[in-house]
DNA sequence: ATAACTGTATTAGATGAGTTAGTACAGTTA
DNA sequence: TAACTGTACTAACTCATCTAATACAGTTAT
């Protein structure tokens, strides 16, 4: 499904929700799809039960995804995935471009980066 | 100086990096200027030396600053400092701007945005 | 109804990064 | 010589993370 890092400081769990964001986002996974259970995660990627329910939990908060007691964790539509993804990372990317402004880089070149990854 | 957030999750040693990177990027410590010892600083902040000889020390590693054993630790110049933190945050622009494309953000939402910061 | 799934909750322990504390040594400066 | 600097090292404490084990309630299929 997605790589888990142990070298990386980040917590696992961090690194769950980030993989799990990313295919929420992008469509990996479509709306109102199932995600595999707490324990079918666990067992595949030989981690803790604990530790996944606490990302699906975390990412439920979040309103990213829905669970069902019973039934299991399932996609949250694709408007409000999005407009959560989307405030997020523009406060990314407003940080970022003010400390590149910090930094006396000339605003054309910014708007050239931003050409050049839409091209990608 | 500037602020450590004890309530922040993230280390001390990376806040005080952090906050140094900064004062040096935006000239509010110039080249060659002396930093405060690592007791000094210590002692102001009410936190281990230790803590600070770490932020220091990688500091130096990654270019930023230079010490000399028995004189103390100094600003690098601007020219080196300016690079590293631009290469850095290039990156981190780039990571960013491909998420937002991801979630199907227009090219000319984020230009717009890039002028706003410029503007401010 | 029973079995086998789901999510959720709780407690207890192991691990490791971050931090504090104390000490020591070498170079610089007055 | 005394009082500063940076640097290095070890030991111990704290706390978030993670693992482990168990329990309970809702759903689904047989």
């Amino acid at each position: 499904m997605f790589e888990i890092n142990y070298r990386d400081s980040r917590p696992i769990y961090e690194q769950i929700k980030d993989g799990l964001r990313k295919l929420l986002v992008t469509g990996g996974i479509k709306p109102d799809e199932k995600l595999p259970s707490v324990r079918e995660m666990a067992a595949s990627m030989s981690i803790n039960p604990n530790t996944i329910q606490r990302a699906y939990r975390e990412l439920e908060s979040e309103g990213y995804i829905y669970s069902v007691a019973g039934k299991g964790s399932f996609a949250a539509g694709v408007s409000e995935t999005q407009q959560k993804m989307r405030e997020e990372l523009k406060n990314k990317f407003r940080t970022v471009t003010h400390e590149l402004k910090a930094v006396n880089v000339e605003k054309e070149t910014v708007k050239n980066w931003v050409d050049e990854v839409y091209e990608e």
